[in-house]
DNA sequence: AACCAGGACGTGA
DNA sequence: TCACGTCATGGT
């Protein structure tokens, strides 16, 4: 069920590129959202512990903003030289807030992201466990997760506000269903593949972006006629 | 112009 | 454990 479901995700909407990083015009960092931004097929990325650092403080921005602002931030943060960690343990707070305003709730992020920092710089080696990213102000389990798939490339399997929607239209959990639960569904169904985790988590945001924009889900959802329960 | 976005935390029951 | 308020900017 739930691979057919990533088939037709795939098939549909193609290989997402995540997790999307700041790219250059010329030298100038411009933008990652753009889909070109990303690198749609291309499972090598991360390719150095700067990469690893960008996509951790991306996944910490990104908590309940859109990526479009969550972009604007890291483009900020990139001109400043703070998207590694050296960077970032050198930069203010003030300067920090200054530069991730955009998107939203800056007086915590600012907060967070330099205790992950430290966090970062501390760590013998990687990939950090999910308990120690857990200990850290402001990383909760989706972030945590995130941050293990796409950064550190361990192939655990994220949960979001998105796909919580997604399969609770579909009737394949109920409104109860905690994060380990969902979790666990999937993991427990889907071979332990980093690619495919990587590509599924991806391909569930794209598709809510589509059908399941707001918390009424209004759009009818063409998996729900194929796969759905009720 | 109200609604909401790729959540997490602190609090009180 | 769990429900609920709070954090904040900017796009649609």
């Amino acid at each position: 069920m739930l691979k057919d479901i990533y088939t037709w995700l795939l098939d549909n909407y193609g290989p997402q590129g995540w997790w999307p990083l700041v790219t250059y015009k010329g030298t100038n960092p411009t933008k990652t959202g753009a889909l070109k931004g990303y690198h749609p097929g291309d499972y090598s990325f991360p390719h150095n512990d700067s990469e690893r650092f960008e996509i951790c403080i991306g996944a910490i921005l990104t908590q309940n903003t859109t990526w479009l602002q969550v972009e604007k931030a890291l483009v900020n943060l990139k001109r400043m030289n703070a998207l590694n960690v050296k960077g970032m343990k050198k930069l203010s707070v003030g300067k920090l807030k200054e530069a991730i305003k955009c998107a939203g709730y800056y007086n915590q992020k600012s907060k967070y992201i330099k205790e992950f920092s430290t966090l970062f710089s501390n760590l013998e080696k990687f990939p950090p466990t999910r308990a120690e990213l857990l200990s850290v102000n402001g990383i909760g389990e989706e972030t945590a997760d995130s941050m293990l798939l796409y950064a550190f490339g361990v192939p655990t399997f994220v949960i979001d506000a998105y796909t919580r929607r997604i399969l609770l239209n579909l009737g394949l959990i109920t409104a109860d269903a905690k994060y380990e639960d969902i979790k666990a569904l999937f993991e427990n169904n889907i071979d332990n593949d980093l690619i495919i985790y990587q590509e599924f988590h991806a391909l569930l945001v794209e598709h809510a972006k589509r059908y399941y924009n707001n918390k009424n889900v209004t759009k009818k959802c063409p998996l729900s006629t194929k796969f759905g329960k009720n």
